[in-house]
RNA sequence: GGGGCGUUAGCUCAGUCGGUAGAGCAGCAGACUUUUAAUCUGCGGGUCGUAGGUUCGACUCCUACACGCCUCACCA
């Protein structure tokens, strides 16, 4: 972000001249930490014998947030990737000139390279007593208030760098996104997953009910979409004889932003033969149970206000149950579309003439329930209309093995038994086309290579996504998906 | 896209009834060898989001636009 140097940034810059102008290279490469400052914490906190602290030597380097000058005297605050360490520096133990000349130069935000050894002040506070120090980079920019930090939202999201140097729960909190996505990979791993990576540039769009971003090759001539779902590709490989897979990556849809949405976002989605959709209720359970309790300590936690209950086994709820408990829907009346319509009616949500019985449920569902369903509640048998890559129920046709699960209030997960079955598979897609053609810009493409694929024959198969950026919300109390998010999508400056 | 709120110094924020802007931190000069948001003295620092309009005069009132936040709609 271009800023015109201000009062501040040319006195940075006339201290930077300075040092150059003593033969000092204030951007070296040479300097190589060999201590943490956490580990300098974790060993030497607890130690209060100033003989033994004096023995010990360190070498660190850090960038530094506090400085406090006393004329002979002056103490720091540096902070490295893994904590925080005071620092003293003496004129008459590090020498006057270079204490005056340069030390002196070096400011708020610069990183310095240390080595000294262990003291603790008057207050008590652990303390690395400077013998050498080097410069190792010097900023030409302040940082912001070292109290109040940087609160300006859309400065933190433009410049989250900026963000994770002043506030250390926001680099906590990636820290805890990053553990959250290595305990779930582990999980499947250990159940026997094999993770794969499939492509992100699709010529025909597909696995998702999305509108697409489209890009173009050059060299091939051709519209491609940056993909919507992996879906497809995965049940390709279950169709190659890799039974159980998983992929953890972004997909992108070309929709509108909020608090929940980004266009590009975080999904995992995995395939597993000869598993159902109830076999991956009890998978999804424990999953995200195991993670709660790793991460959080325990599989009950606060979220937004609210206690959170991951212990398993979760609620089930058919799409018409829910509407019975959450939304006081007679039973009966939800059994016709000229129910449904009357209890919408009743209840004023619109419904469009021209949706079926399943898309009518469906709405009613998201209108009147979703926002209830802060416990983890697997909401299950979802219409064939709105399902088109899901396997029909054998005891109701009308209706697919499928559930979506909601926790606080938000859709986590989408998952069904697959449609396996090539013909059935062929009139779902031609039925989306019909759709696209009659102006539905979400609708599917016709995937052939995909039917040919089922034609080679999919063993049956269960198969889920989770978003993980809602669960990162989840499991850090977030409330904004750019929170969990490093760089999410904004406007372009005006 | 609709509605509401916001945008003032590098950062965090005040700014009354319309009379050309203040504080703290940060910066500069100085004092200080044990501070913990160090303290003390002095000094600088502003396109008041942008563009128009009303007015003798606009940070302040009006209009449009930009960006952000919240919310509704669409979606995961």
């Amino acid at each position: 972000m271009a800023q015109q140097d201000n009062q501040i940034i040319q006195s940075r810059k006339t201290k930077l001249e300075a040092i150059r102008e003593q033969g000092v290279n204030p951007y070296p490469n040479d300097f190589k930490p060999e201590n943490t400052l956490a580990w300098i914490r974790e060993n030497f906190d607890a130690i209060e014998e100033a003989e033994a602290l004096a023995k010990v030597s360190v070498k660190v380097a850090g960038r530094l947030m506090l400085l406090r000058n006393f004329g002979k005297l002056t103490f720091a605050q540096m902070r490295d990737a893994t904590g925080a360490l005071q620092i003293a520096a003496a004129r008459d133990e590090i020498g006057a000139d270079l204490y005056r000349n340069l030390f002196r130069k070096i400011e708020v935000g610069d990183i310095l390279g240390v080595t000294g050894h262990l003291f603790r002040t008057k207050k008590g506070e652990l303390t690395i007593r400077v013998e050498t120090f080097q410069l190792l980079t010097k900023a030409v920019r302040p940082l912001p208030e070292k109290f109040h930090g940087l609160e300006d939202r859309e400065m933190r999201y433009r410049q989250r760098y900026v963000d994770l140097i002043v506030n250390p729960e926001v680099r906590a909190l990636f820290q805890d996104r990053s553990t959250i996505i290595r305990l779930i990979r582990t999980y499947m791993e250990e159940l026997g997953f094999l993770e794969v990576e499939t492509p992100m540039m699709h010529p025909i769009p597909g696995g998702a009910v999305a509108r697409p971003f489209i890009t173009h090759h050059n060299a091939l001539g051709t519209d491609l979409y940056l993909r919507i779902a992996p879906e497809l590709y995965l049940k390709r490989l279950i169709v190659g004889g890799f039974d159980k897979v998983f992929e953890i990556n972004r997909n992108f849809r070309n929709e509108g932003l909020s608090v929940r949405h980004n266009p590009e976002f975080t999904m995992m989605e995995f395939y597993q033969a000869y598993a159902d959709y109830r076999d991956l209720m009890r998978l999804t359970e424990n999953l995200l149970f195991h993670v709660a309790q790793q991460v959080k300590g325990a599989g009950q936690f606060e979220w937004n206000g609210q206690k959170l209950d991951f212990t398993p086994p979760w609620e089930r709820l058919t799409l018409e149950e829910s509407l019975v408990k959450y939304a006081d829907a007679d039973a009966l009346q939800l059994t016709t579309e000229a129910g449904l319509e009357a209890f919408a009616k009743e209840r004023e949500v619109y419904l469009d003439p021209k949706w079926d019985a399943g898309k009518k449920l469906l709405e009613l569902f998201e209108a009147l329930v979703e926002k209830q369903l802060i416990q983890p509640t697997f909401i299950i048998d979802y219409p064939v209309s709105v399902s088109p890559l899901a396997r029909s129920s054998d005891d109701r046709p009308e209706i697919t093995e499928r559930f979506e699960l909601f926790i606080g209030g938000w859709e986590i997960a989408n998952a069904f038994s697959e449609l396996n079955d090539p013909e059935d598979q062929a009139a779902r897609f031609r039925a989306q086309v019909d759709a696209k053609d009659a102006g539905d810009l979400e609708a599917m493409h016709f995937d052939d290579d995909y039917i040919c694929a089922l034609e080679h024959g999919m063993p049956p198969t269960g198969g889920e996504g989770i978003g993980i950026d809602r669960l990162v919300m989840l499991l850090t109390d977030s409330t904004a998906i750019r929170d969990v998010l490093l760089f999410p999508q904004l406007k372009p400056r005006g």
